[in-house]
DNA sequence: TTCAAATACTATACAAAGGTAGTAATTAAA
DNA sequence: TTTAATTACTACCTTTGTATAGTATTTGAA
């Protein structure tokens, strides 16, 4: 697995929240504007404020707020959050072959293309997304 | 999804036979040889039979035999086997996204890494990879 | 102070991929 | 002809990712 359903929306999420770093933008809105499941996203949400991507509001007026300047975050921090893979995972999504007998058979044929995806993901900004 | 487990036991299946042309291999010999489990490994079978990538023999002494040259075997071949997805499909592995509003934000920017690892499974055959 | 709007938390449901179990059908060899 | 080894078929179980439901908590504004 490259990049799930949720990694996908905490990146749109937080290109949002990018476009609009004044004023709190409530869950309500965020799932109306992008299209992704209201009581799905109050979970991703809270994820992300965990992790101090974003800052939350409680209350009336309340949502959330980008945390960083977009400039300063990677793809690739949004993605962890929302990973359970190790990071040097084999591109054959399959922990159990890369590793044990040496590597899988087509670790070296794919490494270049995900080295490729990973540097993307590292060198990529949300505030690039916008451009 | 680039690839996913079903995906690599069926190409490590078929580069095991490509390797014994001459006699049938059983599921059992298969499974304990691979390390895939052997309920599962048998439905795999059956489907790569069903498609004519191998042939079957029942009975005593029966098993399983590589129905081509190992050469003609395009790796995309046996992927697209086992999946679902529609081959043209974005690399964010969301199909709501790509296509309704235009592009998903990802869609340009990984569009040539996809594109590379697509091209790799459709030059690379069962016979290369033992080389 | 009250209330409505909002996040936070917990439990559950659903769907797809991966894996297991049991039985039927087939077949070569003894 | 019998039997053991084998594939084929069908149903179910488990895990993980995605989605839903209900309630508690917080808080600005009327």
């Amino acid at each position: 697995m490259i990049i799930n359903k949720t990694q996908i929306y905490a990146i749109r999420v937080l290109e949002l929240l990018a476009q609009h770093k004044e004023t709190p933008i409530s869950a309500k809105t965020i799932s109306q504007t992008l299209d992704i499941p209201y009581k799905y996203l109050t979970r991703v949400m809270t994820k992300l404020s965990l992790c101090q991507l974003i800052d939350s509001y409680r209350g009336k007026e309340g949502g959330f707020v980008i945390a960083k300047s977009p400039l300063e975050i990677q793809l690739q921090d949004i993605v962890d959050i929302f990973s359970n893979e190790s990071p040097h995972q084999c591109i054959c999504a399959d922990g159990s072959m890369c590793g044990q007998n040496g590597k899988c058979i087509l670790h070296d044929r794919w490494q270049n293309s995900k080295e490729s995806i990973h540097q993307s993901f590292l060198n990529t900004t949300i505030g690039e997304l916008s451009t």
